[in-house]
DNA sequence: CCAAAAGTGTTTTAGTTACACCCATGG
DNA sequence: CCATGGGTGTAACTAAAACACTTTTGG
């Protein structure tokens, strides 16, 4: 049997599948503080709990295609840092029927994240509170303006602790970081967003040198204005690659 | 409408599905190398190729009790450390239909390997050279038994370098060497595990000190028998959760 | 001049590497 | 008593942390 004739005779149809969806986790560090974006679900089933964004994968369509096209659809956002994380296959997460759903993150600096909340009204941003330090996993605290800690829809909330903990694990070598920052930020904008993440003071000297000598900032000569105090020298994330030509 | 009345109006059969299906990256380290099971490939595509173990996630079956189903049935082994690795969803990866593949990896300790190997005939031992260092990325060579290096079917070769890079990665955090090893073995042995997945030499007291200091090592009182020179400790494991009550 | 935060220099500390050496076993 | 790898002690080195200090701005 060559290869035409077996598809001829391969019958897609004979066994019944899950479904594949995608979901996102749209974060961000707004005013020290690590948030995600969450819609209030409309329908059963947790009818009127809030869960992360999400939608079922097209039958033409890529994973990580579907995961942009929610965060296009969604959030009304174009480009942003979007990496998977990982993929809940438990049998009864979802009532209705079988969904395997693909978890991914996405990184958003803190003026795109405030321009999504405006342009698209069914999300609400929800501060995260991280109970655990350094590498121990668990789950988050989720709480939308001040208000007591909320339990999501499905098994989102696992979803939130394991992109809490792969963003934790990755911040200090990776680039990641830039990914929650503008185009031009201060290295004290840098390290409110390693506070944040790590949820811990870090040594301001120590952390200038670190990152200066890591080479992947390129100062731009340009200083920040508005303040009454000295300003800061404004930097630019160089990419690794760029770098290394 | 309630819960109730909403899942009866619910038409699981609306839309078009992926099919899903798992993926296993057997690993061990054989006499100083890192280790791959594959299946020659029986029908189309890709037929007469290599490839990595697979199978098709039941309506009624976790991932996770997937790859332990093929776990059991491919390489007849019942226990083994199995990580979920990444899930590929390119929508042409696979000729046939579009398939979803999640990824795993198992730990098989040299011995168990080597049973395995016997148990399933099916199943051939394929040696990998990674030709990249540290924490850059790449696809990895793979030879059956000293010859040239072939290419696996699917993007089975991708996952191989995905592997690769996320043990690389654990290695030296968390406890992933111990299920390479035996209950029971000796310092060399461990930095053996160490040397062979990250292809470096290291620095024999350097190493033992690291080791020992950490806390996960519990010396048996037992010895090494059949060298015909000091006979080294043999260690266990001490589990992360027991060592912490 | 003062307050506030940017930015730098110096000392201390801790952890890792390198090297030298001693130890225990079979033959 | 010799070869071989197991195991240990010590010095050197490197990277991070802590601290004190100087600099630059608006008011």
């Amino acid at each position: 049997m060559d290869e035409a004739a077996f598809l001829e005779t391969y019958d897609p149809a004979a066994f019944e599948r899950p479904s594949v969806a995608v979901d996102l986790i749209l974060m961000s560090v707004v005013d020290g503080t690590p948030a995600v974006l969450l819609t209030r679900r409309d329908r059963h089933p947790f009818q009127g709990n809030w869960a992360l964004p999400g939608g079922f994968v097209g039958i033409g369509e890529s994973l990580d295609a579907a995961a942009r096209r929610v965060l296009a659809e969604k959030a009304h956002m174009a480009d942003a840092y979007v990496e998977q994380l990982y993929t809940f296959g438990a049998v009864n997460r979802d009532p209705r029927m079988r969904i395997v759903s693909v978890a991914y993150f996405a990184l958003i600096p803190a003026a795109a994240f405030a321009a999504a909340l405006k342009a698209a009204p069914a999300l609400a941003l929800a501060e995260l509170t991280v109970p655990w330090k350094g590498e121990a996993g668990g789950p988050v605290e989720v709480r939308l303006a001040e208000s007591e800690p909320l339990a999501l829809a499905f098994d989102h909330g696992e979803m939130l602790g394991i992109a809490m903990l792969r963003l934790r694990g990755k911040l200090d070598y990776s680039s990641v970081a830039f990914a929650l920052l503008p185009e031009r930020f201060t290295l004290r904008a840098l390290q409110d967003v390693h506070e944040a993440i790590l949820d811990t003071r870090l040594n301001k000297p120590a952390f200038r040198r670190r990152m200066l000598d890591r080479g992947w900032l390129e100062p731009t000569g340009e200083r920040e204005t508005g303040a009454s105090f000295r300003p800061a020298e404004l930097y630019r994330y160089r990419n690794a690659n760029q770098g290394e030509q």
